[in-house]
DNA sequence: ATGGTAGGACACCTA
């Protein structure tokens, strides 16, 4: 089975290219994340037409996740148990959830996340990011505890840059979110609680990144981020047979800002 | 301290 994640920054801008990526690397699923449309605006017919089953959690504007699947599509879960939400916080306008959805695809427990950027070390989306990977750390845990045994990848956009070599210049991010030691322990929380980096050991860095902003030149000048990962519980991590970043994507006109991110996994 | 570019409900916010 092949597994693939992709922060895609729009889906409808990128149908096409999501389409073209699926045939030419042959991916079994395929977590997206940064739809940014509607249910209702998703271009379920483009990939129905390709043999794919899909959900998908939306909003009209920001966010928003899907799960791709030609290996069968079951349990389809909008959003984990205890996942916080910032439009409950007072004070502050509601920001779209539409962060994690998970889906039972060929046997595997497949979840695509989409960690809430801090924004600043000074603005309080960081403590929602914190608070928010504590809870998916507490939940990601427990399914665990239940069955040790359990496949399960928690795939996608972490906004967290979990080591030195994960951003091109450490100088550049020395007052900025992705690197803070709050935002470290709390990636190393999800990984404690029993879930694994499965593409680091098979494409090591470091300049190994998944992210490069579209503006300062920041991809021909190979200054990028690794924010985007697949974990994976040791069950599922114990399968993994290859994975690669495909660096390829974040090429030419109409590319997203990130490359998507592919793992094979045996039978 | 700002800007650069690209996405969206588009002249303004988010990444």
């Amino acid at each position: 089975m092949r597994l693939a994640t992709w922060n895609v920054n729009s889906i409808r801008t990128r149908a096409d290219r999501v389409a073209a990526f699926l045939q030419r690397h042959d991916v079994d699923v395929l977590a997206l994340q940064e739809t940014k449309c509607r249910g209702d605006q998703f271009p379920e017919m483009v990939f129905g037409a390709l043999g794919y089953e899909m959900a998908h959690v939306g909003h009209s504007q920001w966010n928003g996740v899907a799960i791709l699947s030609r290996v069968g599509l079951d349990d389809v879960t909008e959003g984990f148990p205890g996942m916080p939400s910032w439009s409950s916080r007072e004070g502050v306008d509601p920001a779209p959830e539409a962060r994690a959805l998970g889906a039972t695809c060929g046997g595997v427990r497949v979840w695509s996340l989409y960690v809430p950027n801090g924004r600043s070390l000074a603005d309080p989306h960081l403590g929602y990011k914190l608070e928010w990977l504590e809870a998916l750390r507490v939940a990601a845990g427990g399914w665990l505890a239940a069955e040790p045994e359990a496949p399960i990848a928690l795939v996608g956009d972490w906004n967290i840059a979990p080591q030195d070599d994960d951003v091109w210049d450490m100088s550049v991010f020395t007052h900025s979110t992705h690197v803070s030691p709050a935002e470290r322990a709390a990636f190393q929380g999800v990984v404690d609680a029993g879930y694994a980096d499965v593409v680091r050991p098979l494409a090591p860095g470091p300049g190994v990144y998944t992210y490069w902003d579209y503006t300062q030149l920041r991809f021909p000048r190979r200054e990028g981020m690794r924010i985007d990962f697949v974990l994976g519980s040791h069950a599922l991590a114990g399968r993994v047979s290859g994975a690669v970043i495909d660096r390829e994507e974040r090429k030419g006109k109409g590319a997203s800002d990130h490359a998507p991110v592919i793992v094979d996994l045996t039978d």
